[in-house]
DNA sequence: AATACAGTTGAACAATTGATCAACTATTTA
DNA sequence: TAAATAGTTGATCAATTGTTCAACTGTATT
C-alpha cells in the first residue's frame, strides 16, 4: 500500500502541473513513514530534549544529575526521559536506587551534526 | 558567553554525582545554539512540512500543486511554505501569478536521511 | 479598467504539548 | 521494618500549534 490518494475535493484549486503532481505523488515515501518521520523530529522540537541529548553525548547521567544540570524538576525530567526513550532515542540502566540513562542510536549524532551546521550558516 | 548556569533551587534533589554534572556542563553548547536546534528540528516535526519537503526533494512545485498533492488548501500551504522559508529550508521564485517552491539547503537532505534510518529499525 | 486566478495574511478555534503538583513505586540503609 | 532517597506516573493548566475562513495582494488576460 503506497501513500493514499487524497481527498482532492479539499484542494481548493486546479493542478496547475498534472504531470509533476502524478509523478511526484507516485515516487512519495508511505504515508506511515512520513508520519514517524515527524513524529522523530518532533521529538528532537524541544529544547529541554535537546539539552538532554547534548548532555548524554557527553556521559550518561542520571535523572537527579540531568535535574540538577538543567535546573529544572526530576519530574519534567523524567517525563521528557520517557519520550526519548520511547522513540528509542536513549537507553536506561539501573544501579540501585540509581537510573543512568545514555544514548541509545548512532543516528542521533549524525542528525543533530547536520541540525548544528544548517543553523551556523 | 557560555550556557547561563540554571536555577540549582528549582532542582528538588541532591546532585549526585556533581564532577558529572560540572564536567558536563562546562562542555555543553551555548544556550541559544540549542533554542535555535530545537526551533530547527520543530520545523521537521509535523507531517504536512515533512510532505512538502519531501516532495520538493523531486520536483520544485508550485502552491496549487502542493496543495493539490496533499489534498489541503492553498492557504494552509502557504503558512508551512512561510514556516519553511523562514527557516531557511526552502525558497522561491516568481513566474507570472505561479510561486514555484523548491529546496534550499544540502543539510536538509542528510538530516532527512539519518531521521528515515532510524525509523526502519 | 475589469475580471480571473495564484498566492498571502491575520484572526479564531480546536487540538496538542510541557511543566507542575501530588501521590505513587522501588531500592537501600539504619 | 521504618525511614530516606531516586525515580515514575497521571491529572491539570497554561501556552503553543495547525487548519480554517474571509479578506486581501499581485499578476495576467480580455
Amino acid at each position: 500500500m503506497n501513500s493514499a490518494i487524497p481527498d482532492i475535493d479539499k484542494c481548493d484549486c486546479t493542478v496547475i502541473h498534472e504531470d509533476v503532481v502524478r509523478s511526484v505523488r507516485q515516487n512519495m515515501p508511505e504515508e506511515e513513514a512520513l508520519l514517524d518521520l515527524a513524529d522523530l523530529f518532533k521529538v528532537f522540537g524541544d529544547s529541554t530534549r535537546v539539552k538532554i541529548i547534548c548532555a548524554l553525548f557527553q556521559s550518561e547521567m542520571c535523572v537527579c544529575d540531568i535535574a540538577a544540570l538543567l535546573g529544572m524538576t526530576k519530574s519534567a525530567i523524567s517525563h521528557q526521559l520517557r519520550i526519548l526513550k520511547q522513540s528509542k532515542l536513549i537507553k536506561n540502566r539501573r544501579s540501585g536506587k540509581v537510573v543512568y540513562y545514555s544514548l541509545d542510536d548512532e543516528h542521533v549524532k549524525n542528525i543533530f551534526g547536520q541540525g548544528l551546521s544548517h543553523i551556523s550558516e
